[in-house]
DNA sequence: TCAAAAGTGTTCGTGCTACACCCATGC
DNA sequence: GCATGGGTGTAGCACGAACACTTTTGA
C-alpha cells in the first residue's frame, strides 16, 4: 500500500474543455494549437493541468476564463477519460467539460498559451491531438441529448431573438429540419419566452418580435 | 509552470463505486465500514486510490470484483468529485461509478479491505463518510432516469423473471406505481422481451411466464 | 413590384390513460 | 373453497405530424 501510494504521485490531472457556439450556420468547437510537447502544432480544445490547490470545476472555469471574456456561461462536467495519453512521458487523466456561449461572445488574445484559436465546424473537424476526437464527439452527443430535454440552448443565444433564430438553433444542434408552426406552437405553449415588444429592424422582409427567455436558468423541460 | 508540475504530483485519484440492487422490495445501496483514517466507523462506498499504471475503468473493475463474485455486471461512470475531501490530509479528486447487480448476485467475504460489507435501503441511509451522501443521490437520480429510456433494467434482474417483476423493478426504481395492463402492453411492444416457454411453480396463485431479454446489452429505448 | 422571411389553424392519426373481471394454482 | 397474484381489452383524450397562404418590409 506505502509503495502504491508512492506511485501515485505520478499521475496527474488535467482539464479540456469543449467550447461550443453557433457560427455561419453551423456548430463550431473552438480549438487551440498546441505550443509545447509531442503534439506541437496539432489542434486541440483548451485545457491544462489542475493545480493542487483549486476544484476541478474552479480549474475548469479558469481555462475558460482564458479564452472567453464573460465567465458567465453555461459549463457543466463531461466525462472523465481515464486512458488518454495526452502527454506521451506520463499518466494524465483528464476531467473534460463543455461550454455553451452565444455567437457575440468575444474571445480573448491568448498568444501566450497557445499558438493559435479558431472555430471550426464540428462535421469538419481537423486532425486533433491526443484523444480530444473523443472528447469533442461525446460533447456534441451530450450537447444534442441535453438539448431534447432542457433548456440549455439560451446559453447559445443572445438575449433577444426571433423565434426563427431560437428554430435555427435548434435545428443546427439536433441537425433536423423542424416544421415551423408546430415548432412555435410548442415552443410558446411551455411559457419559458416573453415578448420583449420590440421587433427586428433594417431586414428587407417583415419585422419579427423579438423575445427572450423567461429564466435564463438550466432546467429540464421536455421540448422535442 | 515548473513548481505547478511539481506540486502537482500530490493530487491524488481516487474511485468510489454505488452498487445497486433490488432486495426486499426496495432498491438497496451496498456499503463498507470504513477501516483506516479519520472515518472509521462510518459506512461508505466501496473503493479507493488508483493505480498509475490502471485505467480509471480498469480501477473500478477492479474495486467492484472486490466485493462482487461475478464481473459481468453493468458498470458506468457517475461524475467526477474534485471537491472531496475524502482524507483529510490529502487532496483526493474521485471519480466515481455505479454498477447494477441481480440480487441474486454474491458478495464476497472481503473483511481484509473493509470492517464490515451490508446493503441498506437508498432512502434510509447510515451517515456516510466522505462526500458519499452526494455521490449515492447522484447515482441514485442517474439510475431513475437511465430507466426511463434504456433497457437497464435488465442488469437488476435475473435472466429470466415473470413480467410482474420486472413490473416491480420498474416501480421500485421509479418509485411510483403503474397500471398492469398498460405495463405489459407497452412493454411487450417493444419487441425486447421473448417468452422462455416456462412457468413459474410452487405458488399460490397461477403461475406466471417466464420471460428473458432477447439482448442483454445496453440500449436506449423510449420505455417510460 | 419583387424578393425574402414572418406569422398563422386545422385535420388526422397515434399513443397514453383509466379502468374491472376471470383464471390457475397451493393450501 | 378460498386466498393470492396472473392475465386480458376498450374507449376517450391529448399531443405530435403534416400541410399553404398572407403579411410586411427593403431594395
Amino acid at each position: 500500500m506505502k509503495k502504491e501510494d508512492q506511485r501515485l504521485r505520478y499521475a496527474i490531472l488535467a482539464n479540456d474543455i469543449v467550447i461550443f457556439a453557433i457560427r455561419d450556420g453551423t456548430l463550431n468547437v473552438l480549438l487551440v494549437k498546441v505550443k509545447k510537447a509531442s503534439f506541437r502544432g496539432l489542434w486541440a480544445v483548451p485545457g491544462g493541468l489542475v493545480r493542487p490547490s483549486e476544484t476541478v470545476d474552479t480549474c475548469a472555469r479558469r481555462y475558460l476564463r482564458q479564452v472567453v471574456a464573460s465567465g458567465d456561461v453555461f459549463l457543466e462536467q463531461l466525462y472523465t477519460f481515464g486512458k488518454v495519453d495526452r502527454d506521451p512521458q506520463g499518466r494524465v487523466v483528464s476531467v473534460t467539460y463543455y461550454a455553451l456561449i452565444p455567437d457575440a461572445e468575444r474571445i480573448l488574445d491568448c498568444s501566450d498559451d497557445y499558438a493559435a484559436v479558431a472555430w471550426f465546424p464540428v462535421d469538419r473537424l481537423p486532425e486533433l491531438a491526443y484523444d480530444h476526437d473523443e472528447v469533442v464527439q461525446l460533447a456534441v452527443d451530450r450537447l444534442r441529448s441535453k438539448t431534447t430535454y432542457s433548456n440549455i440552448i439560451f446559453s447559445l443565444l443572445d438575449r433577444e431573438f426571433t423565434l426563427s433564430d431560437l428554430q435555427r438553433a435548434y435545428e443546427i444542434v439536433l441537425n433536423r429540419k423542424l416544421d415551423k408552426r408546430n415548432f412555435r406552437k410548442k415552443i410558446l405553449s411551455l411559457n419559458q419566452l416573453v415578448k420583449t415588444g420590440k421587433k427586428t429592424t433594417g431586414k428587407a422582409h417583415r419585422p419579427a418580435d423579438l423575445y427572450r427567455f423567461r429564466l435564463r436558468r438550466y432546467a429540464t423541460i421536455q421540448i422535442l
